[in-house]
DNA sequence: TTCAAATAATCAAATATACGAATATTTATC
DNA sequence: GATAAATATTCGTATATTTGATTATTTGAA
């Protein structure tokens, strides 16, 4: 496998590896947003979703376009929206394990 | 969305965030492998390979069986290729969108 | 006991995070 | 044109976390 896709992943998966930047994502997953709506919804500083939008930007995991006073941005590649499914996916699987193994311990325990 | 899907969705990521973890995640899913056998392939130091299957290991994203003097490692959940083939094509959209991108450049050059 | 395989511990350097202040751009009003 | 408001970004700094290299320790087999 070549470096430069190992690279782009170790990056790609830096971008999400920070819960304000998750909490952006999904919200851009479900249409695109200007930084004071996002900023509404999730209720933090504006200079914390700016920054974050920053390092996604950088990573080029999303886009922003100027209008007027606003910038509204979106997902560049709506494949984003699929890769947080799996890892939501990957959470409930992790839950149900959790719960098997902690009913298996139970029955073992009669 | 519940906190601590989040929460695990942001480890699960940084698990994620590092080239040599996505590098033994893959050989993972092509089939369980001792250290030593993942330390061949890769080429690396053995202590750094066992520092990095024991992030994963506490992120819950690998598990261990110890056989004799070995340790045969798995992946915890067979969706973590799923996962990875989506960032793999995330990367081949993005390669798609630069190439077109300077095609488009070379064509308004002339 | 020795050896191989694996893990834990340690430490310094590098990187990321969090927060508030400062700065830049656009629009509307006078 | 000047000014204020709205929107967004960047900067500076302190703190936290991660990385990478090295060494020490543990475990199991012979």
């Amino acid at each position: 496998m070549n470096l430069e896709l190992q690279q782009f992943k170790s990056e790609f998966f830096k971008a999400l590896a920070h819960p304000l930047r998750i909490r952006i994502l999904e919200l851009l997953s479900e249409g695109d947003k200007t930084v004071n709506e996002i900023q509404s919804i999730i209720g933090s500083e504006g200079s914390a979703v700016s920054q974050q939008l920053a390092i996604l930007r950088s990573k080029n995991v999303v886009f922003g376009i100027k209008e007027g006073t606003s910038v509204i941005y979106s997902l560049r590649d709506p494949l984003v929206k699929d890769l947080l499914n799996v890892a939501k996916q990957i959470f409930d699987n992790h839950l149900v394990g959790t719960i098997t193994l902690l009913e298996h311990m139970r029955a073992s325990e009669q």
